[in-house]
DNA sequence: CTGTTAGCGCTTTCAG
DNA sequence: CTGAAAGCGCTAACAG
């Protein structure tokens, strides 16, 4: 067995309340006994039992992160980031997959009342009512990444989808001079796709562009496929602009068959900024996303929440974006 | 405050055992008094204290995963392999970045022993003594990712490092002619850069084919800093196979800012088949490893030694590669 | 079938 | 400054 205070204190000769309060830097010890105690934890080598402490604090140095899957770089960026802050704090990560939203709010559900973690970070593509609900009467703080719309009365990331599609459609027309634009969409639930659009339609507007919008999954089979259709019709666009960058790439995969040339045939654009984004031919121009600070911030409000147990003020936080020019 | 059995009992008139029993499955309870609590806990909403029932219990649900840095596409298919095996079982997964090894055996040592979790996956890309010694004595079951070699008396999955050089190397001698090849390998204390190197040796030993060795970092960086200074020189080889793709990537980028192209003036092969490397131009020609399939194998063997407390037969399992022919 | 009770390892009053 | 003792929520003998 591993050593315990009990052994310890018995070892020391003194009780277990003596060397619990060495072990927490309690000064009402003196410097001898603590000391003595502290040699010995040293040559057992010892390790409190961080379970045992946390059920009798009632609380955890455990964080949870819950993930729509684990798959794509969007994901391992934000679990770098939250793993980063959270271990400076002493806390460390607990990632649990939601596998595909089986049941997603009954797993949040547990993970907000069976004691194992002292804080959650859920990343959400849209807030139902069910989830809210659950969410609104939870005993730890909750930090949501989310799209970014609808997240009255939470704490929360979000990306800046709204500006970076307006900023990066801005471009497209003013710059590039085009004046047929397509854009596809993301899940039509999700709410980062449907303010990427919102931007992208806002600034057609504006400038009075002709625009119009397909469906896609946000994967990159289905830019392919719609690109595919599109390249059949008899009515291209000047630029794709794709509410992701794997729906871009699925755009390249397609018009890169049929023989087309971008950006001189058609120009596609994208959204995130992903690794491949620069090294496909030709480079993507996109939507950067400093996807790392999305986790890095969730998880600094989540640690200040933490600590703070009596701040109740809602923190929202947005992170920006910024248009990458490169070939395409 | 979350109800405890406690309440629930005294609602239902019972003892806390007897609620424990329901909770637990115990077929000692009448359906009677069965269908009562269940009911209670029903309306009340009741999660068991995870802590609480570990901590008496003294077992862990959680298991530890512990990775040198959470940083690329890499460690991202493993931790998604781990969880959707371990989730499946019922455990979660604690992610934990041992951060550029300020002090991976300190780490190891505490999570060994502390109490937090019930099973440990440990990525390493060397194993030192110290760390052995640690590891030996755990009470808990540890897998080890790793490189390969060197892990006499550990549970281990590693990936066919040498075979996929090997391959790899043949092809290139004998489907391509190449009669001088260059090796970039990796850091010289990891083990996977070890033995594809003494794979890619051997192949040429083999065959008679010239080559000589690089010392690269399995970085980008590293990779086009050796290409740079290469092409400087006046030996050009046939053919560099670095020990990884994005050493490879490296070599593109040098290569094509020296304005030679892919594979004509020069042919790069890389190993791993990260996602970019089907994207990049010329498609790079590369071993591909199934890395999801090794965090997946890593979970399966830690969960069985998880469950079967007195199973201490070693297995050590090996994920095959494959060589995969584009057109660098 | 059900209840009583001890105790897991640790923190934290409360006395001394 | 130090010790005794209670108790966190739950499980698991042990009695009944």
């Amino acid at each position: 067995m591993s050593p315990t205070i009990k052994q310890i204190a018995s070892i020391a000769k003194v009780s277990i309340a003596t060397v619990s309060r060495v072990l927490n830097n309690d000064k009402r010890v003196t410097e001898k006994t603590r000391k003595k105690i502290l040699k010995i934890t040293e040559e057992l080598n010892y390790r409190p039992n961080i379970i045992a402490r946390n059920f009798v604090k009632k609380k955890s140095n455990l964080i949870g992160l819950i993930l729509p899957e684990i798959s794509d770089e969007f994901f391992t960026e934000i679990i770098k980031g939250v793993d980063e802050l959270t271990f400076a704090h002493g806390y460390y990560t607990l990632v649990a997959s939601s596998h595909k939203y089986e049941s997603l709010d009954q797993e949040i559900e547990t993970f907000l009342r069976n004691g194992l973690v002292g804080g959650i970070i859920i990343l959400v593509s849209s807030l139902n009512d069910k989830i809210k609900c659950i969410l609104k009467d939870s005993r730890i703080p909750v930090v949501l990444i989310s799209g970014g719309s609808n997240i009255d009365g939470f704490d929360a990331v979000s990306i800046e989808n709204y500006g970076g599609a307006f900023k990066m459609t801005e471009y497209l027309i003013l710059k590039r001079k085009y004046k047929n634009l397509l854009h596809i969409t993301g899940p039509q639930d999700n709410d980062d796709a449907l303010l990427r659009r919102k931007g992208f339609e806002d600034a057609c507007k504006k400038y009075n562009a002709a625009f119009r919008i397909e469906f896609g999954e946000f994967t990159q089979e289905s830019g392919r496929k719609i690109c595919d259709k599109l390249l059949k019709s008899n009515s291209l666009p000047d630029v794709i602009f794709a509410a992701n960058d794997m729906m871009a790439i699925g755009c390249y995969d397609s018009i890169k068959a049929k023989g087309l040339t971008i950006p001189d045939d058609i120009s596609v654009v994208g959204f995130d900024d992903v690794f491949v984004s620069k090294y496909i031919s030709p480079p993507l121009t996109t939507v950067k996303v400093q996807i790392e600070d999305v986790g890095k911030t969730a998880a600094e409000i989540l640690m200040r929440k933490v600590r703070e147990k009596n701040n109740h003020k809602k923190i929202i936080s947005k992170i920006s974006t910024k248009v990458i020019i490169r070939n395409s």
